[in-house]
DNA sequence: CGCACCGATATTGTCGACAATTTTGTCTCT
DNA sequence: AGAGACAAAATTGTCGACAATATCGGTGCG
């Protein structure tokens, strides 16, 4: 069976989705060629729209394409995921301070709903749910704050290295580490305190930093040689 | 004659930076629809190719496209313009800050010589050059700390705003409110301190945000009815 | 035995044509 | 005359085929 299936307009578009979850979950490994007449028999569409999503994944930073050489999935390295993360850090901080200045008295409920939800996920060890709900945080803090600019930087980097994120939530520990800077980021925004907002964000994601260097050396103890 | 050739190979990434002139330069003006068989015409190229085109420069955010429905050049109103540099402010902060981390005695050097070229060029009244060596600046800047990932997502906020930036260069007294501003992060870059680097560029970054509003309304006195 | 050259194969880049969709203009009916 | 429906034009989305380019394997020469 073909692997995704869509309506009949915009063949492309759905196409965009059905191989970046391709690559999102695993199905392509990194560094895996992407060829476009290959791509084409899979999803059964003409090669001229597998071309059109190849280009336009390119321009989401998950597909490379080198001139007459065809495409493949871009393998992000570490120090690539830091750095990703720590433009994430200035850009989610400032997000967060925009949404200390601008939360409504609804919103900060909805917030601090969402932090009592995943302080209960951690002590029930929802390691899925708890990762559902920091994406929803960190979705609706963007929101809140209003800042489109930021929102598509922000989901364009989060998707490069999404990879390095899942591993990240799958260690164990990491929950009950990151769970009070989320709940700080909470209380700052919510005390409309913009300032330790941003604060709180950054601190956030320099331990995240911290983390992904950890877990790398972890599972690349030498060099798998 | 035909705006732009370029060598065989490759025609597609020619006609990009073709229409990217042409859009820039205000050949193409804000929201002017953009008809694929014109363009192919205009620049004697395939549809194929000019849809390629269009399709990189969506994704760079200069222009629209809905579906069915055809592109048109993307307007970048007053407050888009203030969200992109409310997002450089932050982005710029962290370049500017990894810089003064890294930068060696070298580069030091050459970042003083270009601020003596930007005192020197405002003194003469010299706006181009001044605008000039305001692009140098930055572009060093992130260079030297050396962050890829920032470097493409300011490249890409920078093309979107590029109108409001030029129109705020020429606007008089601009170059003598940013030289200082200009020299402070040059300062701190090259006593290796990031934090004062940080918040110099971010202060330079919201003065232009300030500048931005204050040209805006200058130019756009109550509203044009 | 190694290296350079050359041809065969695989893959991408480009093109023109056709199908689907949206927009525009016109005609009728109330 | 105005609103709605229908037809025609314009424009985009999709497809298959051809040309250009890179990669791979073999052959001859030093």
């Amino acid at each position: 069976m073909t692997t995704g299936d869509a309506r009949r307009g915009e063949e492309t578009v759905s196409l965009v989705a059905a191989i970046r979850d391709s690559i999102v979950r695993g199905d392509f490994v990194p560094n895996q060629r992407l060829v476009e007449a290959d791509l084409s028999a899979q999803f059964s569409a003409s090669r001229a729209s597998v071309r059109a999503a190849l280009l336009e994944l390119t321009n989401e930073g998950l597909v490379e394409r080198v001139q007459n050489r065809g495409a493949r999935v871009r393998a992000v390295s570490l120090d690539e995921a830091v750095e990703i993360c720590e433009v994430r850090m200035v850009v989610e901080g400032l997000c967060a301070a925009k949404a200390a200045e601008r939360i409504t008295a609804k919103e900060i409920k909805e917030l601090k709903e969402i932090g009592k939800s995943m302080r209960k996920a951690v002590s029930n060890g929802d390691v899925l749910g708890y990762s559902q709900l920091n994406q929803q945080l960190h979705r609706r803090v963007r929101e809140i704050g209003e800042q489109q600019t930021a929102t598509q930087v922000l989901d364009r980097l989060r998707a490069q290295s999404v990879r390095h994120q899942f591993r990240l939530a799958m260690h164990p520990g990491r929950p009950s580490t990151s769970l009070p800077e989320h709940l700080a980021i909470i209380d700052a925004i919510c005390q409309h305190d913009a300032e330790a907002a941003e604060r709180a964000a950054r601190t956030h994601l320099r331990s995240v930093i911290a983390a992904l260097r950890e877990v790398d050396q972890a599972s690349t103890p030498v060099l798998a040689r």
